[in-house]
Parts: C-alpha cells; structure tokens; sequence
RNA sequence: AGGCACGUAGCUCAGUGGCUAGAGCGCCGCCUUGACACGGCGGAGGUCGGCGGUUCAAUCCCGCCCGUGCCUACCA
C-alpha cells in the first residue's frame, strides 16, 4: 500500500475560478513549451496541422471557435497519444477587404508605379485631411500600412485562440502578406513558370467593373435578380423577312457581331449563310447555326455579342466573329465610331447618332437608355413599328456576380496571368480521392466542381495590397511590352516587387523607355498564396530538410464553402509543383446557424461574438459546444448546450474535489465492484479513442461524458464512499480510493482534449506530483498501461448489478417522498434467484450508500434479471 | 435542372436489420445528503417526414414522393 497526499477541500475555493485558470494556464503552457514543435523527431512521430490563416478583417465569430476547436481537440488527442504536434498558426492579411480598410484609415491611394517614400510616416487620417484628395503612395509603404492594419486585429484574434485554449505553436505565427510568405509565394509561381504550368492571355474574361480586376471562376456566384426580355426585330441582308430576337441585355445591341440559332430549327434555317441587319446601327452580322442554341428559349435566334457571357466568348473564338467591345473597365460604354475600321454599319450617321446616346453611361443605364430609342425609333425591319416589339417581359434570371461584388461581372479582353489546370482534371481528381475526406461525402464538392471546372485559374489581380507577380517585361523600340519574354525573377531575388525593383541586365533609368523594361503592376490572387498554406508551414525550397518532415500533412481543418478554393488549389499546388497530396485528410467543419437556422454571417447580422460566450460561459463550456458535433454537420446555435458544458466541467470540479480529498491509503484495486469499475472504464476508453481516431471526437465526447455522468458520479462514488471512509476494512478502502482516483485521472485525460482548463487544473491538484507529468496535455493518453495489474472482474456486470441495486432503494425513497440521505431502519431488497447472487460482491456497499440499517434479500422470481425492487422501506426520523 | 446531405420526444441531437427506440435540455413531482442546490432521485412525453417494396422481421436496406439546407449548373 501506498500513501498519497490528499487534497483539504478547504484549501480550495467552493467554485472553479474559470477565467483565473484560464488566464493563469494559458501562461503557464506558453511558458513551458509544450505545444511547440520538435524539429528533431522523424516524421512518423509527427502529427502534422494544415491550419486555416483567418482573413483578418476585424470580425471574430463564433464560427470560427467552433471549427478552430473541433482542430484543437484532434491535436490534442494526438499530442498526448505521444505525435510530436506541428500546429502552426497565421493570418490571411492579403485582399480586398484590408485594402479598403486601409485606403480608409489612411485616407491614401497606392500607385504601384510610384518608389518607396523612405520619409513616408502616416497616421490615421483627420476629419480635415479627409476632404483633401488621398495621397497617393506606392506599393511597398502602403503594404506597410496594411500590415500595421491587421496588426491590430491578429492581436485580437491572438487572445481570442489563447484565450479559447487553442494549443497552437505560436513560435511558428505567420502572415500571408509577410516577406517569407511573399517568397514562397513567387517561389512557386517561378516553379509552375519553369514547368510550363502558367501562361499569359489577352482572351476575354470575367471582369468585375467596381474593383476593376479580373475574377476567377471559383470567385463567381450567381445571383438570382429581375431582368426582362426585350423582343427586338433585325432585318435580313437581301431577304424581305426579318426575325425577331429575345434579348435581356438591348444594351449590348451595337456589340452584336453575329446572329445564330440552332441547325435543326426550321423558323431560320434558311437565314444561315445570309447576314442580319441590327435594328439602329444597321450593322450586318452573320448569320450561323450553333449546336448550343436552344430552340425552347426565347425565340430560338439570339445575337452574339462581344461580350454578354462565356458563351459568346466561345461563338466569337469558333467563328472568328469581329470584336466591338463596348463595355470598358470601369463598366461605363467607351466611345466608338460607326464607319471605322471593324464598326460597319449601313448607316453610320445613324448608328453614330444612337450610340452618342449610350457612350459614356454606365451599363444599367445605357440599358434604360437604349429601350426608349428601340421603342421611338421607326421602320423596323417589316417597315411597321418600331423594332421593339410590345412590352418588355420580366423574368427572374441567374446572373453572375464576384463573390465581393456588386455590380454583375462582364467580360472584357484584358491580358492576364493564368495556370493550366483544365488539362489536370484527371490528375486533381485522383489525388482528390488519394485523400480522406471527413465526413466523405464531401469529396463530392471537389469532385463536383472539378469535373465542371471551365476555365484555367485566372491568378492575376488588378490589386495593390498583396504578393507582385514577379516579372518584368522587356520594352521594343517603340515602348511596347514583349509579353513573350517575360523576365521572371531569379529565385535568389525573391522575394521582388516588379514595381520597384529592377531586372538583371537593366538599370532602373530604363523603367518605361522605349529599349527598356516595365514591371509587372498585378499581383497575385490571394488564394495563390492561401493555396501554399502547407509549403508555407514546412519551409519548402527554403529548407528542403524540414520540408521532407512536414510535407505532406496529416490533417486539413476547413469548412465546405471553400472545398472549391482552398482546397482545391492547394490540391493542385502540390500536384504542380511536387505531384503529391497536400495532406492526408481533411476535416469539414460545418457552419454555425443560427436559431432561425440561418447561416451567421456578418451581413445577416445574427452573428454572436466568442469573447462575450467566452466570459458568460468560460472557454471550457464554449469548448464543450463546439465539440460536440460532428464533423460536416451545421450546428444551430444553442446556449443550452453552453449550460450543460458549464454544468459538467462544475461537477468535474466537485467530483475531482470529492474524490482526491480522501485520505487513506492506495492499494491494490482488489474488490470485485472496483475491478468491474476498472473493466467499465476501460472498455470506455477503448471505445473514446476509436471515435478520436476517426476524428469522431463529437461521439468521443459523448461515450466519455455518459460513462462520467452515470458510471462514475452520484453511482460509483456514492457506492465506494462508505468504504473508502472505513477504517475497520483498511484494504477495502484502499482499494475503493484507488479505482475512484483511477477512474478520476483516465476522465481527466479523456476530458483534456476538450476541456483544457478545468481537467489541468484538476490534474495539477494531486496527478502532476504524482506521475511527474506536469501537465494533464503532455500526459499518456489512457490506455492499457493504466489498468495494467488490475484483475479482470468475477462478473463484469457486479457493478451495474450493485447501482441497479442502490437505484431501487433510491426509487424507494423518492417514492416515500424522503431526503435520499434519509437512514432507512429497515428494507426488503427482492430481486430473483441469480440477480441476488450476482448482488452479494457489492451489497456491503450498496447497503452502506443508502444508509440502510437493516434489510432483508427477498427471492422475487417474477423480477428479471438485473432488476430490484425496494419494497416495505421503513424510514427513521429526519434527524435533527 | 442535377448532385450531396438531412428529416427520430416541445427543443438540440444520438442510435441500430431483431428485446419495451435513447440522451441532455425543457416540463411535472419529490428531496437541502457527509464533493456538488452551479445539486440529487423519480415521472410524463415519440404512428422514427409520407407511400410502396425487399425480408420471418424495417426507424435502419431499396424505390417514389414531400419538406429543409448546401454544392453545381442555368444566364439569348
């Protein structure tokens, strides 16, 4: 027999501190090291996190808690497993949203032709300054400012996960606009360069008209939005028939360039080969069939415009169709004349006359506009009306949108950097199933939106805060860019802004002069660094040594809007730069809906902020929450489950304060009951680590919390109490303090994954000094070791057998309406035959639990097995 | 329009081809006991979305339908 030290209940306050603990652990563990990574242990002892950087816009939620936690508790699990843990951490500054804010707070503009202002020193912008014109800086002092932005809010962020209990290593903090990040980021684009994977194009593509940028496919959603169908007549070249057309956009009129309906429709198969007369311009267009049209919508024949959508890029490519790009940049209609070169018109008086009408209007007027000159106008094509024809029809239609934007995208003709990967599809996809997803269904997203991919990803961007495409372009003689030889930077140099820094060979007197070279102005799509997440945690050609023990990771946490960008890309970096998987597996976490069911989002308005769960409830209870759900699966949000989390880690607390506060000696786990205990727990353990294993941690939580809450407080304890107190049986007792200090220290470990704070500070009451083990999250995870020595029970079910036993006394009592500490004189215990045998190991307890003076085991062969009844209780006086 | 998921007690969710379908919260009743009233004991409450099929047996497997959510597509 051993002597512990047991804890005085008085020592201790009569509720848990949470926020002290809180505070006081978090340091305690930053202090000590024990999250950080070991650059010298082999790979397989490692455990390798591919962590979200969340966009640093200023907005916690509540959405980010719960899955950052769900990652938090699978790290845990394997920390204490033994896994040497890499769990980097960083913040995703680049985009749009830290631009704005800057361009705000500053009351600045960035030019990134401009050279770094070495005296630049600015402070947030005055009421007065304001109504000046924004200053204009250059590229790298205004990414200066955006990182002195986000400073403040990954500050916030910081004690938000530190507060939260993430387990991060905080040695290995990044930002993805940081110069490490920059490097890798150019690194890779050099690497695809090399291999072929990008090229340049001057096609037309997705434009969003407000940031002014092109826009990749993955960053496009459609938005249902009311249009109207515009029946307009065209003539026909040299026919006396005219047709009619359904369109939605009249606006792009005097871009139609072709004319087409399908080969099989017989209202216009004798048009093909003619040419169309457009209504006002008078401009002869084509008339071809096309497979892609489709006889049922509208009337069968519509015009080709140069640019209405994808299609119409696809029909002036296949057709070689002329190009009247009337819609620019800032989304209003550039001036143009009819009669020039490639605007034909019939009549171009006319046509000019029109179009002065239109030039210079933003799309959404310029549509206004030319349906009152459609309706006003005489002699359509069969001289009677004007060529609009009756009342436009309004329709509800899908239209496209950047995720960001606000006005719908259009398609222009812009030269921009792209990386292949339409070609990969069949690759994408094997590596995709390579990968375990959890839950699997979500691979079908990847695979969805793989199969569908239509266009190569478009990763340049007309934006100033974030990574520069690193290459310069030689200029000809007359100043023009050789796009051809594009000078990419060395990798030595990176990482370079283009902007300012200058190409081997040149001086930067030459920047802009004719024999001379130009920067490249654009940078990169943020995904194209996002998508280097695992690179950037590993080092990659920076250090190829820690590289190889970090790459590819274990586990990919994210949530499913962003299986289509996120992992996706990052799928198709590591197949591009070193065909191989990123990770592993992925983790889907779900959303966070609100009690209406609703997705929280900022633009809702419904969202709920952490930090105020955190100080109502403590980061325990809102642990608690996140964890119990299932991976992929949306939560509703739910303060009920917040109490029931605040509730457990309370009688944790008290439990923990009960069971290491008794004083006797520890022996041997002898009795048959405590053995049963031991077998109960065990299987438990066997079963909650099955679940971790899977990342199931939600039914981990569960099977752990059932067997604390109905195997193990108000059953077991109550049940060894009386014995654990009993001089007169010094080995019963030790036995009985033995199984409840087991049992204590293994739910202190299956509960340290996700409650950090009240399982630490429980273990550090009795089970650091104990075992050595200084903190409850760098012990062994519970497994065999601890039940080694203890022999299996007689029965496995005495002890269920036993509580059975004291819950029919306890039914007694609440059925005579009496306190359940009442002292019972005497009572019958019937049960039958076998149950009553199976009852005699833990009847000395049981009896002792209720308080039971006298009682009599009666033979029932009516009860079945593993059944009691409590029957003819007589009560003693409440005492005084 | 196609795909994926979901539909179980008032609420939030487990669950399994087979005993009488579970938990917590909420509700009702009782009880201040020696770790805990931030507690304990007990109780009521369900045609497992609907219809059909496979099976000795279906909440579970299959088909259809209804409803909800998401993803993808649609954009003349």
């Amino acid at each position: 027999m051993a002597r512990v030290r047991a804890i005085d209940p008085a020592t201790l306050p009569k509720h848990f501190d949470a926020p002290a603990a809180e505070a006081r652990w978090d340091a305690a563990w930053e202090e000590s090291g024990i999250y950080r990574w070991d650059a010298a242990r082999p790979r397989d002892e490692t455990f390798v996190v591919d962590t979200p950087p969340p966009t640093v816009s200023g907005e916690l939620h509540v959405g980010h808690v719960f899955s950052y936690t769900h990652t938090d508790v699978v790290v845990r699990f394997q920390r204490m497993r033994g896994k040497n843990i890499f769990y980097p951490l960083g913040w995703d500054d680049n985009g749009v949203p830290t631009e704005r804010r800057v361009q705000n707070l500053f009351h600045v503009r960035c030019n990134p032709a401009l050279p770094r202002d070495p005296e630049l020193s600015l402070e947030p912008a005055t009421a007065k300054l304001r109504k000046k014109p924004p200053r204009v800086i250059s590229r790298p002092d205004f990414i200066d400012l955006c990182e002195r932005v986000t400073q403040e809010d990954e500050k916030a962020f910081l004690e938000l996960w530190r507060r939260v209990g993430l387990s991060v290593d905080w040695t290995t903090e990044y930002a993805t606009i940081d110069a490490r990040c920059r490097q890798l980021s150019q690194l890779s684009f050099r690497d695809l360069f090399e291999k072929g994977h990008v090229y340049q194009s001057d096609a037309p593509f997705m434009w969003d008209v407000d940031f002014q940028m092109a826009v990749a496919q993955a960053e496009v959603e459609d938005r249902e939005m009311p249009g109207a169908y515009h029946d307009l007549e065209f003539a026909v070249e040299g026919a006396d028939r005219g047709f009619v057309i359904s369109t939605t956009r009249p606006e792009l009129l005097p871009a139609c360039v072709g004319v087409t309906a399908h080969p099989e429709d017989t209202r216009y198969r004798d048009l093909f080969g003619k040419r169309a007369i457009t209504p006002l311009f008078r401009v002869p267009v084509p008339i071809f069939p096309s497979e892609k049209a489709d006889p049922e919508k509208g009337t069968g024949i519509l015009m080709v415009c140069t640019f209405g959508d994808q299609t119409d890029v696809e029909w002036w490519r296949e057709e070689e169709l002329a190009l009247r790009q009337l819609v620019g940049r800032n989304g209003r209609l550039v001036p143009v004349n009819f009669g020039d070169a490639g605007f034909e018109s019939a009549d171009p008086e006319a046509a000019n006359r029109y179009y002065g009408e239109l030039a210079g209007l933003f799309v959404s007027k310029a549509r206004r506009r030319i349906v009152e000159l459609l309706a006003d106008a005489e002699g359509s094509a069969t001289g009677s009306g004007p060529p609009l024809q009756g009342e436009p029809r309004a329709i509800e239609h899908a239209v496209r949108f950047y995720e960001k934007g606000e006005s719908p995208l259009e398609f222009l003709p812009t030269r921009q950097w792209f990386v292949r990967l339409l070609d990969k599809k069949d690759q994408l996809l094997a590596k995709g199933s390579e990968i375990a997803w959890h839950p699997h269904h979500m691979e079908h997203r990847f695979r969805d939106w793989t199969e569908n991919l239509g266009l190569d990803w478009c990763i340049s961007r007309q934006r100033y805060f974030g990574v520069p495409i690193p290459v310069w372009y030689p200029l000809d003689d007359a100043g023009e860019p050789d796009y051809d030889r594009a000078l990419v930077a060395p990798a030595e140099r990176l990482p370079v802004d283009p902007m300012t820094d200058v190409p081997e060979g040149y001086r930067e007197d030459q920047r802009g002069l004719p024999g001379g070279f130009a920067g490249e102005p654009d940078i990169f799509d943020t995904w194209f660094t996002s998508s280097l997440t695992p690179q950037i945690g590993s080092g990659w050609l920076l250090d190829t040594d820690r590289h190889g023990r970090l790459f590819p990771g274990d586990v990919r946490p994210q949530s499913h809007e962003i299986i289509r960008t996120w992992a996706f890309y990052t799928i198709a970096k590591a197949l591009l730069h070193e065909d191989s998987v990123p990770w592993h597996n992925v983790l889907i976490s779900g959303w966070i809906l609100d009690p209406d069911r609703k997705k929280m989002s900022k633009s809702i308005g419904n969202v709920v902020t952490p930090t105020h769960l955190l100080e109502q409830y403590t980061a325990d209870a809102v642990r608690y929450w996140s964890a119990s759900a299932r991976l992929g699966v949306d939560t509703a949000f739910d303060d009920k489950v917040f109490k029931i989390g605040k509730r457990l880690v309370t009688k944790l607390f008290n439990a923990s304060k009960f069971v290491l506060s008794q004083s006797a000696e520890v022996g041997p786990v002898s009795r048959e009951v405590d053995r049963a205990f031991v077998a109960e727990l065990s299987e438990r353990v066997a079963r909650a680590t099955a679940d971790l294993e899977r990342y199931e941690f939600g039914k981990a939580l569960q099977e752990t919390e059932s067997f604390f809450w109905t195997r193990f407080t108000d059953t077991t304890i109550e049940l060894l109490k009386g014995r654990a107190r009993d001089e007169s049986d010094p080995e019963g007792a030790a036995s009985a303090v033995a199984a409840l200090r087991l049992g204590l220290s293994v739910l202190l470990r299956l509960f340290a994954p996700v409650l950090p704070y009240i399982t630490e500070e429980v273990w550090n009451w009795a089970y650091a000094e104990e075992t050595g083990t200084p903190s409850v999250h760098a012990a062994a995870w519970p497994g065999d070791a601890d039940f080694a020595g203890i022999e299996a029970p007689e029965d496995a079910g005495s002890l269920d057998v036993a509580i059975e036993c004291w819950r029919a006394v306890m039914k007694a009592k609440a059925d005579g309406e009496v306190g359940m500490g009442r002292v019972i004189e005497r009572v019958e215990i019937a049960g039958n035959a076998a149950t009553l045998t199976r009852l005699a190991p833990g009847l000395p307890d049981v009896v002792a639990a209720v308080r039971c003076r006298a009682h009599e085991l009666v033979e029932d062969a009516a009860l079945e097995d593993g059944v009691f009844a409590a029957r003819n209780p007589v009560f003693a006086p409440k005492e005084g």
